[in-house]
RNA sequence: GGGUCUGUAGCUUAGUCGGUAGAGCGGCGGACUCUUAAUCCGCAGGCCAGGGGUUCGAGUCCCUUCAGGCCCGCCA
């Protein structure tokens, strides 16, 4: 049983549940019904005194903490909605079953009790067992009770575990769920309808990043997990569905840090007849909505940073926070007076760059973007950084697109879609060029895309939401890590045969 | 990709100048009928992440591989 080096169970374990075999004790059960919940029971019997009461209840969970007095257990039984104590007696249990607790039943097993509920001498509600059941033996022993598991890689490997032990990772993870189903609940509520575009891919787009590639074996064709679901999302305007969006996950060829996971999740949001200052006004709602919802009040704290987010949060365009932040205002200077400013800044890029507006971007990324602590949306970003979103009504050169920055991280994208099909087919040429120069994140040329838009699109906004950024400021997680429930990790055994596979397998479809 | 730190029992960890691997929790055996990190007595459990080297001798020093954390780069 144990020569397989990846299986984690204790012999120990494995002995007794060889004992309650013998004893004909039914590991594995297939139900049990509760009367009760261990949140219901605190509710219901918050009065209880030092005798049990008349009503007798049943409830399940898993044991944590036993503590062996002898002829009496005390022990805590946890499910999902809370804790509760048990006190075992030998002379209350039915023949024979307090042995068999003693000697199989064990911290990590799930159990289910019947009992009477009541309060001990020191003031704890506790269910005094009339019987018990095995529910599910476990064959893996727990962390320890006290410290718990606090190995990060143990956490995210075992995410399971991780839930079992430390209450704080399943509260991150009660929260996340939580904010996903209020962002949904707003924007239906909202007259949003949701849909679900496309993961695979043929050609993908609606973000500049390298793709994950794989290959379908009957169509014979190589497919791509999206980068993000906009494309898709805006031919549905184009069909007529007025406020749509999407929960995507969406997959991106990069690499791993505190705030990037491969795959994410985005919400992309598309509004007919609105702009990007509705947008913007929208992405503000939904986010104080879910805050005040979550927290109860407009200020969470993130890495000792108090955030308010309190509307109406400050809008700057790029250029001024590039000047009241930054200490450089762009257009009083030539070329070369910024590249020598930004050299002494530590400006990174701009040898190569030959445009104000690109400076503009260059200079916002080093100096500005980790400074924006309260939200803050930048607007009016230059066009050649924006292939889908429309020129800017009254500044040439720009386009009208906002990002919102939160304790220095990007949580928002939004923008006035291009709707214009012809300018459209120019801006991809315009990639297409990039991806020729060797761009590897230059998008492809959507030509569907293209003929979408030649049908009419109404003016429309659109903004993706970071959904796990948001979950770090709401949680307080400084890591994706933490609140990505299985997050990207290198695979701990390599197995010859399947590393380094060639991608699309062309040898499959000869 | 670069820098840096980490990896010791199921978990949390100690391990000095290189000299036989130490503990707590958990487990097992024993005592205990109101404890809650229960307590008390005893026992078992380790290829010190893997490989190589230096040395009479390596958990400890050196090289290397693997995995992870943090920072930077790349990137929403």
């Amino acid at each position: 049983m144990q020569d397989n080096p990846s299986i984690q169970f204790d012999d120990q374990r494995l002995a007794k549940r060889q004992q309650l075999l013998e004893e004909g004790i039914s590991l594995y059960p297939h139900e049990y019904k509760r009367s009760h919940t261990i949140d219901s029971i605190r509710t219901q019997f918050c009065e209880a005194g030092h005798d049990p009461s008349s009503e007798v209840i049943s409830t399940a969970g898993r044991l944590y903490g036993v503590r062996d007095h002898g002829k009496t257990f005390f022990a805590d039984l946890r499910d999902e909605t809370g804790r509760i104590q048990l006190y075992i007696r030998k002379d209350a249990l039915p023949e024979g079953k307090f042995q068999t607790f003693k000697n199989c039943i064990e911290r990590g097993d799930i159990i289910g009790v019947t009992g009477r509920v009541f309060k001990t001498k020191v003031g704890e509600i506790s269910i005094f067992v009339d019987d018990l059941t095995l529910l599910t033996k476990t064959l893996c022993s727990l962390p320890e009770k006290f410290h718990g598991l606090t190995n990060l890689e143990k956490r995210y490997r075992q995410r399971y575990l991780d839930l079992i032990v430390n209450e704080e990772s399943r509260d991150t993870f009660r929260t996340r769920s939580r904010i996903i189903s209020l962002l949904r609940n707003y924007l239906t509520n909202d007259g949003f309808l949701e849909f679900e575009t496309p993961t695979l891919q043929p050609l993908y787009g609606g973000a500049n990043a390298r793709p994950f590639t794989t290959f379908h074996n009957a169509l014979g064709q190589k497919l791509y997990l999206r980068i993000a679901p906009e494309l898709y999302l805006k031919r549905l305007v184009v069909g007529g569905f007025e406020k749509v969006f999407e929960v995507a996950k969406n997959f991106r060829n990069e690499d791993i840090d505190t705030s990037h996971n491969p795959e994410f999740s985005m919400v992309e949001i598309y509004q007919a007849y609105a702009d990007y200052q509705d947008m913007m006004r929208l992405t503000e709602s939904v986010i104080s909505s879910i805050i005040v919802n979550i927290t109860g009040g407009v200020e969470v704290s993130f890495e000792e940073n108090p955030i308010s987010y309190k509307a109406p949060w400050q809008v700057m365009t790029m250029e001024d926070a590039v000047r009241t932040i930054g200490g450089v205002d762009i257009f009083a200077h030539d070329i070369d007076s910024l590249r020598k400013i930004g050299n002494e800044k530590g400006v990174e890029g701009i040898e190569e760059t030959s445009s104000l507006r690109e400076m503009l971007v260059l200079f916002f990324e080093a100096l500005v973007e980790d400074k924006l602590i309260q939200p803050t949306f930048i607007t009016d970003f230059p066009v050649e950084n924006s292939p889908l979103a429309k020129s800017h009504r009254v500044k040439e050169g720009y386009v009208e697109r906002f990002e919102l920055f939160i304790a220095g991280m990007e949580i928002a994208n939004g923008f006035s879609e291009l709707n214009d099909p012809l300018d459209q087919m120019h801006r991809f040429e315009g990639q297409e060029e990039k991806r020729r120069l060797g761009d590897e994140e230059a998008q492809m040329h959507d030509y569907d895309f293209v003929n979408a838009l030649g049908y009419g699109m109404p003016p429309t906004g659109g903004v993706g939401i970071g959904i796990d950024r948001l979950v770090m400021l709401i949680t307080g997680n400084s890591s994706i890590k933490e609140v990505i429930l299985f997050p990207s990790m290198k695979r701990e055994q390599v197995t010859p045969e399947t590393d380094n596979e060639a991608v699309p397998s062309d040898d499959e479809n000869a």
